[in-house]
DNA sequence: TTGTAAGCGTTATCAC
DNA sequence: GTGATAACGCTTACAA
């Protein structure tokens, strides 16, 4: 198997707590001694074994994170942002993708308690996900939740400001002529969905138009359930004006929806969401939208996770609202040469 | 701290052992000390110590994965599926971002190693990541090769027929009137830039159109790569009529390059490249790509993984080679009304 | 400056 | 069926 440090000893002819006194660099052993050990750790290609190191001191190094899809780009950049952040700090990142299922999550979430990681990041499924996040919550586990919150559940926290963002979306949208607004969301077990629906119905309301359930579409926030949600959407008379999602996946799915049935955007419908879609804005700037952060997400998330491991957070729980931006482009319609056709 | 088996023990009023075998499901337990032991389990909470398993097994159900950009979604689509795989063989995926940077590989590889995973599947940096690898198949420890491979470093690997679906794509632009074509590409370290730009001088050849060292140039194989190695190649005169990138990544980039100076895709220049941009071609279908089944390649290279560390893998190298998939889009100028304008 | 002893949480082995 | 003991590779506390 792989070399033990108690190898390197014997090989060097000192004992095991001299070898581990150099490979961690604690003072008191002299140079010459020193040399010798690392020379004999070079020859026989030593490396420690952190598992032995984190069975004593429960310090194994890291981090886990748990998105519901990886391959949503908001949660990719979350995890970059969120894995330099860790790395600079000296952790790793063991990465989970729950997809959205419950019980995947929570078994995610054991496993890596097993593992004795030393913190938590989670974009946890929903509000159901408390369960299994008050078992860290209870015994102080440092936990930081990433873009939903989970009611009833006090911890660290960095999200947008879901509220004022889908109010502004849609003040631009009825700012630009709509008034017929097909609104698709997910569950409202979801902090997001729950708060985006919130800020829309207020931006109606302050335009004084009618909110009108049915033009509510709820369904999962992935492309197939932007897809179907549209059909449906097509499917009520008269046809909505304009189509907002909540998040990128589900515009994409709508879109899909709106091209199988030969529909023009924004000319026979306009369409905006949650969330910009990196590399699409490059190739084709074309749909407007709210737009997250992303990144920081990430890197703020893991900054409050390191301190909360540091002990420096104090036992209050921390919320970091980040700001949407809104991106104004041309699925919403708002340029009259396209509105006019 | 969180509860130990030793806990979980003296509450239920038997040994260690009994617990052991318990949470293992073995047989050789009565029916009411199971019970009774399931029962303080669920009143505790308590989570097995993974870490501590491992110490004694070697067997922590962790794979390592290693990718030099979670952010480009051809890797975000090969971590899907190997974690998909794993997860089904009940192991967890940490995965590492060596953001291309030799130094970072390195540093992750041996961190993991001590983490003691079970195998590790790695996109290397490039050829110079053989000094770092070569210390795991000297051990025989399970590794698998993703997309690129290294020079003399057997083991296996999971790649794409990149000089076969390179010379493919060149083929198709000589076909629709191309004959002076830039060629944009990584280091000759990586294997993928190597083999593409082979199959693309084999089209020129056959179609014999001579081959111009001026017109390939080299970069970065990211978005500001690409970006760059456009501006280049727009300096030069006569001003090619199509260019083909080697990834996505670098198309992007070319592509906000043209955008910026005004330059129309295809009217004014085609461009061409490998692996196509997921969501992108459901919201934009115009970029023509040899695409890459990039999720077969995370799904393959974790059963291949998997098989090595189960010992049913025998000692020769495996290597498999996946068929890319031209798509004309509109990018390649391939459509007469594109073209003649 | 260096070494010894004990133990982290689990499991393999062998008794009972 | 169940339990005692030792061991995995390392570090903490203390002794030399």
């Amino acid at each position: 198997m792989a070399v033990t440090l108690r190898e390197v000893a014997e090989k060097a002819g000192v004992s095991a707590m001299t070898v581990s006194r150099v490979i961690n660099g604690a003072a008191g052993v002299r140079d010459d001694t020193r040399r010798r050990v690392e020379e004999v750790i070079a020859a026989l290609d030593y490396v420690p074994n952190r598992i032995a190191r984190g069975l004593l001191s429960s310090r194994t190094g890291i981090l886990g994170l748990i998105v519901p899809d990886v391959v949503n780009p908001f949660f990719t950049l979350v995890v970059r942002g969120a894995e330099t952040v860790a790395r600079r700090a000296g952790y790793r990142v063991l990465l989970c993708n729950s997809e959205a299922d419950l019980a995947l999550e929570r078994q995610y979430i054991d496993d890596m308690t097993s593992l004795r990681i030393e913190g938590l990041l989670i974009a946890p499924v929903g509000d159901r996900s408390r369960a299994s996040l008050l078992s860290l919550t209870r015994r102080a586990f440092p936990l930081v939740l990433i873009d939903r919150s989970v009611e009833r559940l006090d911890c660290d926290l960095v999200q947008a400001d879901s509220a004022a963002g889908a109010r502004e979306m849609t003040e631009h949208l009825v700012a630009v002529g709509h008034r017929r607004i097909a609104f698709i969301k997910g569950d409202d077990d979801m902090s997001t969905s729950r708060d985006r629906l919130l800020g829309h119905r207020r931006a109606l309301e302050a335009a004084a138009i009618a909110f009108r359930p049915e033009l509510v579409f709820v369904t999962t926030v992935d492309r197939i359930g932007g897809y179907r949600a549209m059909q449906q959407v097509l499917r009520i008379e008269p046809r909505p004006s304009a189509v907002f999602t909540v998040n990128n996946m589900t515009a994409l799915g709508a879109m899909q929806a709106l091209r199988e049935q030969g529909l023009a955007v924004p000319a026979d419908i306009a369409l905006v969401c949650f969330d910009d879609v990196e590399h699409l804005a490059v190739l084709s700037p074309f749909l407007t939208v709210m737009d997250q952060p992303a990144e920081p997400f990430g890197t703020i998330a893991a900054q409050l996770l390191l301190e909360r491991i540091g002990g420096q957070a104090g036992e209050r729980a921390r919320v970091v609202s980040l700001k949407p931006d809104l991106v104004v482009r041309e699925s919403c319609g708002s340029r009259p040469r396209d509105r006019q056709s």
